[in-house]
RNA sequence: GGGCAAGUGGCGGAAUUGGUAUACGCGCUAGUCUUAGGAACUAGUUCCUCACGGAUUGGGAGUUCGAGUCUCCCCUUGCCCACCA
């Protein structure tokens, strides 16, 4: 037994010296080098952009909080995959370079530099062997290779899968496309004597609508004094519309030449996929929002002197009977054709282009102008309230549902446009209110509630409520032939082309007969051209279409969008080296997919599902055989300046972790991280805080010293906490509940402290137990008291200590007395002590005296081990 | 407008199935040490009250012996989507 006045010191922690040390021993012995045997476990942060002003305190926490985890799985002896790579691609390198005037290469070099070092003394476990990087010509040979066998697929609805073009193809050749089930852009028929007409150029054109990645059109920003087309960050709202961040130029929208990925054949699998990972609700439910599936019904409606047939999709079909008018989008491609015959089509369709400019010169979400104008034309409603003028509606979508509605009184937008155009309105859906009933029958409030609303029409469904309904209505309208069951999706197509020069080129080569054809596979990579500028051409197309040996091959112009690496990268790791595929086979099998993936919430709608269609579509191809990508995904918060705002240049609030690190240590760093609050929050990094982490540490290195006991047992209050202690800390880790084992441990080490003081012994075992489950957070001060209680091996390499559930109760516990539902004492007592004896020990406690002397005792609640009530 | 999440001391935050609210840390107060300041250590610290005691988890109601936790209404904040038929 020691007092505390003489007790061995160790000398004053110098975190610098222990921590290089401990990496470059590390880095030596190879500790961190992932092997391909044993049980895996694969752990993954987002791939990063090295940007070129280097990291700030919020960029690590993310992988912090994965190497704890790595830690904890290697230790609990898996196999762990722990790999870091860069995508490098894209627009900020490209920026960065046209206004540095260095080679993007070059600059995106530099900054994975910079990164590196600034990640290295964090001292994170990653097998830097592994590392990936998406503009090594290498690596994008791979992202060109998918892109190609996804030009080379079509989705046959029939297997519900993507399959080689070739098997479409001969189809056509011996039916036509009559029978095929496809997803596909167009619903035009042909026989197999048309398709075999047909020359390469116009067969080329109808496949395009059946490819997995296709060539199409889509409107851009367009900002014509950049003489550039523009990504939606680079666009700030102006008072006249929006305008370009850089100079405030205006911004227009441009309809441009793209390459598109069919993402909507995969929105079903996408959307049922979901259910099985292990994923945050609220990313899941952005998700889904964003597939946005909508079941309803099509109905079919002849135009009046016409061949043409209108068609109307409706989710919300319970109060169709009162329909009495159709819109159609001004830009819908029917309008033309239905407007043929009309002496004044050219005012009308002047009108629509009209309300589409205006609409297209608001920011999303802020055009809600109600306008329109009457065709001329009216169709047949088949449910039989005769011909129903169509007129054209500035809040009808092309893209969505049909591009054409059927509307009625019971819907708010076409119950305003109505109101607004004097179109006749009928009701057949009634609140149960009277007051309101009158004033809806009057037409005078719109009224849609299909909870509380009562159906008058049909006859059949007379007094039903409307969503009771629905189901039958279903069933009703389709047995008579009216409707038939439909689903739309808000989900689009991809774009997947941008007209910059940074980015992967794409493998298609355009010949003169108009055919677009592909690279074979041994002419991959396809290398980005060296070229002198990186100046837009100012006709809003790429810098490769100012590259005269590229035109003259005539290679695709465009580049892939910065997503195309990202979406496949975590494959690449499973055999980074690997010259024959993107990956080996028994490689793939064996790490099957991330079974812990961690980084921020915002990839939600972009990378997180894009990885995933890829993912699937792969699986179709059978070349991955797991269904979805990351099994588990966590979102770390961010940490916002001091000052509550992003940390940014711009506030001047950006702390630097090489600050943190060469003060506090980078130990200290980790800690704080992970102390501060729960991992998924967002909050302000305080400067004052950080002290309480290295405190403990401090506490830790301070007390080893004391440690001398080897051969005792520790005290056995101690042990019960030391216990709980290492339960709680491997399962907060799995959870990612970080913050609290860290306090756990700083109150094991209270109890470690309080311990000894008091004379009582924590032997060293014990001791050694707490440095293992610490060694995750804080690796280096850890391994090094380690080492100076002689142990040779590593610590990162032990295993992971096991309790003993013997030793997670005490025999005595404290029960809680209360007198009607007040503590008034507490008492301690055996552990499972029965009712009895409890209720007899507190009446007898004179706190409790007190409060039932002269009432009567009307009940005793008692709960085993933890309080009893008694209600007076 | 729709959807989702959250609201607890001076601050960051903790609380298994409903069972001692405020663990842990910062800060603050007092003390020890020190020429002094800082660091470190020790003790205290939700609020009101000299005290007995009482109040308290955004506000209001409800269920219960007992509610931060469950139910309903309202307020506030954050995120996502948004003329989506």
């Amino acid at each position: 037994m020691k007092k505390s006045n003489s007790v061995k010191k160790n000398p004053e922690y110098e975190h610098l010296k222990v921590e290089k040390k401990w990496q470059s021993l590390w880095e030596k012995k190879k500790v961190y080098k992932t092997k391909e045997k044993g049980k895996k476990h694969y752990v993954l942060d987002m791939f990063p952009y090295p940007s070129g002003t280097g990291l700030h305190v919020g960029h690590p926490k993310g992988y912090i909080g994965s190497d704890v985890y790595a830690r904890l799985k290697r230790m609990q002896g898996y196999n762990v995959l722990h790999p870091m790579g860069y995508d490098a691609f894209g627009l900020p390198a490209e920026q960065y370079a046209l206004e540095h005037k260095i080679a993007p290469r070059k600059a995106v070099m530099d900054n994975i530099k910079m990164f590196e070092k600034q990640l290295q003394i964090i001292g994170l476990s990653y097998d830097w062997s592994r590392k990936v990087n998406t503009t090594d010509p290498e690596f994008y040979k791979w992202t060109q290779s998918i892109f190609l066998k996804l030009f080379g697929s079509w989705y046959n609805k029939e297997k519900d899968k993507a399959e080689p073009i070739e098997t479409l193809v001969r189809i056509f050749e011996k039916e036509g496309n009559e029978k095929i089930k496809a997803h596909t852009t167009e619903r035009t028929t042909f026989s197999k004597i048309d398709w075999n007409s047909k020359t390469p150029k116009e067969k080329q054109d109808i496949l395009m609508n059946y490819r997995l990645a296709y060539e199409g059109w889509s409107s851009v920003n367009w900002c014509p004094v950049l003489g550039t087309v523009l990504a939606n960050d680079e666009i700030l709202d102006g008072p006249n519309g929006p305008v370009s961040e850089r100079g405030g130029y205006p911004v227009e929208k441009k309809e441009m030449r793209q390459w598109f990925l069919r993402i909507t054949a995969y929105a079903d699998k996408l959307l049922a996929g979901l259910e099985k990972l292990d994923w945050n609700d609220s990313i899941k439910e952005i998700q889904k929002n964003w597939i946005g599936k909508s079941e309803g019904l099509i109905f079919q409606a002849p135009v009046k002197d016409s061949d043409i047939v209108l068609e109307t999709f409706s989710a919300h079909f319970e109060a169709c009977y009162a329909d009495t008018f159709f819109a159609i989008a001004p830009d819908h491609p029917l309008l033309p054709k239905l407007l043929a015959d009309r002496s004044n089509q050219e005012e009308i369709l002047k009108k629509a282009n009209d309300i589409v400019k205006r609409r297209e010169s608001f920011a999303e979400g802020e055009y809600k102008e109600i306008d329109g104008i009457f065709t001329g034309c009216y169709a047949l409603d088949p449910l039989g309230n005769g011909n129903l003028p169509i007129w054209i509606a500035s809040f009808a979508l092309k893209e969505y549902g049909t591009g054409i509605v059927k509307c009625s009184a019971h819907d708010e937008r076409d119950f305003a446009f109505a109101k607004k155009f004097n179109i006749p309105l009928k009701t057949v859906l009634m609140p149960l209110d009277k007051a309101l009933g009158e004033k809806v029958k009057d037409l005078e409030v719109c009224f849609n509630d299909m909870e509380s609303g009562i159906l008058t029409e049909p006859k059949e469904f007379m007094g039903r409520n409307g969503k009771d309904a629905r189901k039958d209505m279903v069933k009703y309208l389709v047995s008579k032939g009216w409707a038939r069951v439909h689903a739309t999706y808000k989900i689009r197509d991809a774009v997947f082309a941008r007209q910059r020069y940074w980015g992967e080129p794409i493998p298609l080569v355009h010949s003169k007969d108009g055919t677009i054809n592909p690279l074979k596979d041994k002419e991959l990579p396809l290398r980005l051209p060296e070229v002198k500028s990186y100046m837009p051409t100012g006709t809003g197309e790429s810098p490769l279409a100012g590259v005269s040996s590229w035109v003259k091959k005539g290679l695709e112009t465009n580049t892939m969008p910065g997503w195309a690496g990202s979406s496949w990268y975590f494959l690449r790791y499973m055999d980074p080296k690997n010259k024959k595929a993107f990956a080996d086979k028994k490689a793939l099998k064996y790490w099957d997919s991330v079974d812990m993936y961690v980084g921020g919430a915002e990839h939600a709608t972009g990378h997180l599902l894009y990885a995933r269609f890829w993912h699937k579509f792969l699986k179709d191809h059978g070349l991955v055989f797991s269904s979805e990508p990351f099994k588990t995904l966590k979102n770390q918060g961010m940490i916002l300046g001091p000052d509550n705002r992003k940390m940014s240049k711009r506030w001047g609030n950006v702390i630097n972790p090489n600050d943190i690190v060469s003060t506090y240590g980078a130990d200290t760093l980790r800690v704080y991280e992970m102390f501060m609050g729960p991992f998924e929050a967002s909050l302000p990094w305080n400067t004052d805080s950080i002290i309480g982490s290295r405190r403990f540490l401090e506490r830790t290195w301070r007390v080893s010293p004391q440690i001398i006991e080897k051969n005792k047992k520790s005290d056995p209050d101690f042990e019960i906490i030391l216990h709980k202690t290492i339960k709680k800390v491997g399962e907060d880790i799995e959870s990612f509940s970080f913050n609290t084992a860290v306090s756990a441990m700083m109150v094991l080490l209270n109890k470690i402290e309080e311990t000894l003081s008091n004379g009582k012994i924590v032997s060293e075992k014990d001791f050694e137990a707490f440095l293992k489950i610490l060694c995750p957070f804080a690796p280096h001060i850890t391994e090094e008291i380690w080492q100076q209680f002689g142990n040779k091996k590593p610590l990162v390499l032990e295993k992971w200590p096991k309790y003993d559930p013997k030793k997670l109760v005490s025999d005595e516990v404290k029960i809680v007395i209360q007198i009607n539902s007040k503590v008034r004492a507490t008492c301690v007592v055996p552990y499972g002590s029965k009712e009895e004896y409890v209720s007899g020990l507190a009446r007898g406690l004179a706190e409790v005296e007190k409060w039932i002397v002269g009432k009567d005792v009307q009940k005793v609640v008692f709960v085993p081990n933890k309080i009893i009530n008694f209600v007076v």
